[in-house]
DNA sequence: CTGAAAGCGCTAACAA
DNA sequence: TTGTTAGCGCTTTCAG
């Protein structure tokens, strides 16, 4: 079947350990007999197993990353972008998807151990911190996006306090008084950031925020449009809505079409990442710019740094900038 | 390091044969024996190396699809999909983004005989059928959405022409009678099939297309935008356009709206997927709905079909069912 | 500069 | 039902 690294030493009169050397480009091989091996090697169509090599070298080449769905565009786009730097750079990049699954996410951790991968990034995490951290022995890990609270690596992460805050600064300068508040699927760090940034904005503001105007777990398209429609039918409905994504966003400003909801007029809303779909939308989404290629590139460029240079693994939080993007929704 | 089936065969005082015959389930293990086994591989951590075990088995529980961009939202719905069949059953998705390049493309294809993978889904291919055919002997190759022609294996596959066609027809119906084409990025299988379908309504009606309605390359939500530009220039400008996504569909809609053409007034516009954005835009883009989620699961049950139930790759068409989404774009 | 040989961790005959 | 043994294909000392 295949050729080994054996038929193509016969073929080329040589021993084994040779054609291994000239595959891993060591030096101290002559010029004549490096010939003759890729002379035997494009003969054969010889390649080498990979499964041998890294059960040797105890390397695969290959780093994971864990999100929550590759279809949120958010994931999709991150994603994109390590993978450009991760193959740049000789690896390769397995997505793996946790649907904010904790068993699932213990499942990838694992690929740590059972020597499938070097390492692997979290962009979205549900494990405490405890857990992750005995998973450190078998390879780097770093964090982007989201984080576990305490852990000692590399973060790179966007300031969601403060954007957060900045965004719900906004709404009020504009002069709306009765904010709504629509969080994504968990507290993490992130989420919990966030929230901290919109009530910091409120409590300065002296606002009172009512119980219904609080709303968790909307990430898609439908939840948005699900939540405009219970503030529809509110007898003390908000004036304006701060949500944790453009998704949301958009499907809350096209059921308020449906609804006879004027936005801005009736309801302002804010998303946030400034997705493609912020600018396409009419009325356009307020939002605030996450560089989420940069924040990709970014994360990768510290794990191949981790990888390649062996840098020590410390805890460091890098900041990933944003800024507020007006449009017309608020 | 990290413990091997030795110490764990030496732990619970058994043979490494043994603890293999635990860890694939194998018959014929005396319960006592078994548990002495999982006591062991718990007490010290145990996890066996994939390496070792793909190496041995010559298999690896991976399987590849190569796709153009992630952060297209056609595949990664696809790819979502995909992966969760796949791992329903035991098998990884390894995400390779080829970017269109032909290049990357085989890099790809050599995973096969580096035997890092299974198997291989095309939902993109740049290569002819000739080099791809050559792989055969690795894996089973299966292609969906887009394929090469000529391929002897199983093809998951939306009727383009009569896709293509449906839409145009209904522009046609509508009363447009100068219609322009906009296409994707090369002339593969999908793209000339799509094309065709387009001309044959347009002949059947006995239309007249001017060349300068003719565009190619447009993939993007920009590259929507800047057709539309070259269009709102234009003498003799179209009355109606069929583009070959909702993204381009979406730019165009976007950019009238700066140009002060109206839609579909001055301009009918047609996208094709039925992707989120058809309906969120204003106005809603008519489409042809593309059931992308089945399209997935199905090219993955085939897959796992060849790969567990080991069925013959023999060639042979799976359609996936299509139709027109009428909005107020058209 | 090159080769011989050991062994990465596991599985599957073959024996017992 | 269990153990012994021979590799899977490659890399890396260690000798020469």
């Amino acid at each position: 079947m295949m050729p080994t690294i054996e038929d193509v030493a016969k073929l080329a009169g040589l021993s084994p350990a040779t054609i291994s050397r000239v595959i891993n480009n060591h030096p101290y091989v002559s010029q004549e007999k490096k010939d003759l091996v890729f002379k035997a090697m494009k003969e054969l169509g010889y390649v080498p197993n990979s499964n041998a090599q890294r059960l040797r070298k105890q390397k695969t080449e290959t780093i994971a990353v864990l999100i929550e769905r590759i279809a949120n565009p958010f994931f999709s786009q991150l994603v994109e972008s390590m993978d450009i730097i991760a193959n740049e750079n000789g690896y390769k990049l397995l997505i793996c998807q946790t649907n904010n699954d904790k068993r699932k996410e213990l499942e990838y951790l694992n690929l740590l151990k059972t020597k499938q991968i070097d390492a692997l990034i979290f962009a979205s995490i549900e494990s405490e911190w405890s857990v992750v951290e005995n998973f450190l022995q078998y390879g780097p890990i770093v964090f982007c996006n989201d984080f576990a609270e305490s852990a000692s690596v590399p973060i790179i992460y966007l300031d969601q306090y403060r954007s957060a805050y900045t965004g719900t600064k906004h709404l009020i300068d504009k002069g709306y008084t009765k904010l709504s508040y629509c969080g994504g699927s968990k507290l993490t760090c992130l989420g919990r950031d966030r929230k901290n940034g919109f009530m910091s904005a409120v409590e300065e503001a002296g606002l009172n925020i009512l119980d219904q105007w609080w709303f968790k777990d909307a990430l898609t398209i439908e939840d948005g449009k699900q939540i405009l429609r219970k503030i529809s039918v509110m007898d003390n409905p908000p004036d304006a809505i701060f949500t944790g994504s453009d998704e949301v966003a958009a499907g809350m400003i096209k059921e308020a079409k449906s609804c006879g909801i004027k936005v801005p007029g009736d309801l302002a809303v804010m998303g946030f990442d400034n997705q493609p779909i912020a600018e396409l939308m009419e009325p356009g989404i307020t939002t605030i710019c996450q560089p989420v290629k940069q924040m990709g590139i970014q994360t990768m460029d510290v794990m191949i740094d981790l990888l390649v240079n062996k840098r020590k693994l410390e805890h460091r939080f890098i900041q990933i900038p944003f800024h507020l993007v007006v449009r017309e929704s608020t």
